[in-house]
DNA sequence: GAATATCCGACCCGTTTGTTCCATCACGTT
DNA sequence: AACGTGATGGAACAAACGGGTCGGATATTC
């Protein structure tokens, strides 16, 4: 049925708003399907389980923040505006997810490999996309890099480095004036001296 | 011992922390004992249970409110300007608030009294500081109103209004122009016509 | 009206959780 | 050393919870 698909659609949405506030543990199925305006065992005839259903919102949480992140790119056309967009909503959206990284170190361990599966797949996909921006800027004159590929690495590992802090939670302040550093820092070490 | 109440107080602190993010029942003994590094039953020596603690934690709150709102006003000096800061900075500590309505919510009802009488004592103050803020307004020739009580009480209506969409999660732009549009709307409603 | 898709109330049963009990520790006083 | 006292936490427990199952009800399609 087509409506079936859609129907799995819609409690993947509703279970993410509350996995993402509760956490993996702490989200009930009797939450859900009361969100859902459904009885608890309904669910079952669309979803094996709690831990599928959590499974198919990481999924598509990753595919949103894909979307999110191309669509950051677009909508700037300099380089060096992509690259800032492109950080500031990774940095954005990746707070978001915070309440997964901590549904995933909550004490269920079952899904680690799962998470660390995408995980791999996005960091792939990020290095090719930072590779490139990186790349294109340099082609126009606007960057000045040896190697685009050892340099989008090392965005990366930068960008990377920003997410402890981002997960253990410090003041909103504290994040947006890293931001600025290393945003700064990266341009100014990226930027051509004019 | 001195050092009881300072304890005490160091409990409700972290508690506030958990039950804010989780809500009264998802939020475990075995949690905030953790987070203060000490024994679950070690905490019973300073409270008598879990309902004791959320209602410590909650009067905390209430008095953390009451402190930030006074000191939101004496921030700056313009009766207008008083008027909008205490605006601004309940709108701000009211939405964090809106996890401990949701635990309220959540299916015990039993805090509600505790609850409501919580409320029913700051609406009182509240509405003492607008009809001052109001009042003090008139006596300067900033504002122009007829009854300073009467004006207080449909301000902070207007305010009470604001309470529902906002904890009904809209999104942060729908929220700071409808908090836009009540300013204005109290502003040119009460500013005198120069 | 049979067949099939969808939904749900009631139940099962292992786990969680708030709370109690009691042994222990730290430590100042006698 | 012995003792009292403030403070701690491990163990145990009763009650509630929560994921999942099942049989049947209800809706939809043919």
């Amino acid at each position: 049925m087509v409506d079936k698909e859609e129907y799995r659609a819609r409690i993947i949405r509703t279970a993410s708003r509350i996995f993402s506030h509760y956490g993996f543990r702490k989200t009930t199925m009797d939450e859900i399907s009361r969100a859902l305006k459904k009885g608890k065992s309904s669910i079952y005839y669309y979803f094996p389980g709690k831990e599928e259903i959590f499974e198919a919102v990481v999924l598509y949480e990753a595919n949103q923040l894909r979307r999110r992140l191309t669509a950051a790119i677009k909508e700037v056309d300099s380089p060096p505006d992509k690259l800032r967009n492109y950080i500031y909503v990774r940095m954005r959206e990746f707070a978001k997810l915070s309440n997964y990284y901590n549904a995933v170190f909550d004490k269920n361990l079952d899904h680690y490999e799962f998470i660390e599966k995408i995980r791999a797949r996005y960091d792939r996909e990020e290095l090719a996309i930072i590779r490139l921006l990186v790349y294109v800027g340099n082609n126009r004159g606007t960057f000045a890099v040896e190697d685009s590929e050892y340099t989008a690495m090392a965005i990366q590992t930068m960008l990377k480095g920003m997410e402890v802090p981002l997960f253990w939670r410090r003041r909103e302040t504290d994040i947006n004036y890293r931001l600025e550093a290393i945003l700064t820092l990266i341009f100014n070490g990226i930027m051509k001296k004019q």
